[in-house]
DNA sequence: TTTCCATTTAGAATCATTATAAACGTTTGC
DNA sequence: GCAAACGTTTATAATGATTCTAAATGGAAA
């Protein structure tokens, strides 16, 4: 279920950063390649330990390529604010960052920790009130809650 | 939009715990009042300090009904697992317990923390998947996140 | 260079929540 | 009624994710 995406080249994350209005530092592209690369979501914690205790140097093969947890937080917290990823909040106790951002639903089991997408195309939702005077709707949310067949 | 159901008695109330097999102590009622009569979703913190700080008391007049941090998190814990209030996860840094267990959808203002009700009746969901095996759905969750309006 | 400004960082602080272990209350067994 | 047994409540400590602070770093600009 963990495919790596090869397609991810430095310079076409250096050219995403840019895009999203982010400055492309070294820190930044190992933090976008960890999430552009895996098709997965991830949270903060688990983005911090795959950097500094995971096999997952291509940038700078030679060094140990460590990011303090401030900065991936720091990252993480500015990637969503530039809509480079998108925040998913399914867990009470930590925030999942998606490198999929447009439309599309969640699937997620406390229990394993999985949290899997469901496409939007497949999925109809009506009747939705619009947003009260003085907002506007940001987005819609769909958590599908799994737990072990009793 | 606060409203106050006074249509909970503290029989009635002893009543609902009992059905959830939940054994009714004056901290559980309380507690529970403060859900039933306000038809609100509240956070742990929330219940807290409205038992401690708020004028709520209504079982024993005299005294001032304070309840252990501990407490409203242990009897808010368990009514949920007993199936008498729901978790709603929609803000990133606390639970809200919603005593409507009915199906229904919620909307999120960040800005202002209000989470507001969604009338399942209205709201047509089709096309999402089922749970994979080994799994069942607990529950749909849709969170309509709100902004200011720009 | 020297200055400037953004970025990164270690470490402290925060905050919701959970764990611990003792105190308390209520039921049960006699 | 009395005491063991058991569930409940509590103060307090611990946890863990996240944010804050204030200093260090590093590249771009002057
Ligand atoms: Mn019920
Ligand atoms: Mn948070
Ligand atoms: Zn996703
Ligand atoms: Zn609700």
């Amino acid at each position: 279920m963990e495919t790596i995406n090869p397609n991810h080249t430095v310079e076409s994350l250096n050219d995403l950063l840019t895009a999203h209005d982010i400055k492309p530092t070294s820190q930044r592209l190992e933090i976008a390649r960890l999430l552009f690369a895996h098709h997965n979501h991830f949270a903060a914690e688990e983005i911090f330990s795959m950097i500094n205790h995971g096999s997952h140097s291509q940038i700078n093969s030679a060094s140990q390529n460590s990011v303090s947890k401030a900065t991936v937080y720091n990252t993480l917290g500015l990637f969503a604010r530039k809509g480079l990823v998108r925040e998913v909040i399914a867990d009470p106790n930590k925030v999942f960052y998606d490198p999929n951002t447009r439309p599309h639903y969640h699937m997620y089991d406390p229990s394993s920790g999985e949290l899997t997408d469901i496409s939007a195309d497949t999925v109809q939702i009506s009747g939705l009130p619009a947003a009260p005077s003085g907002r506007e709707v940001e987005g819609v949310d769909i958590v599908v809650r799994l737990r072990r067949l009793e």
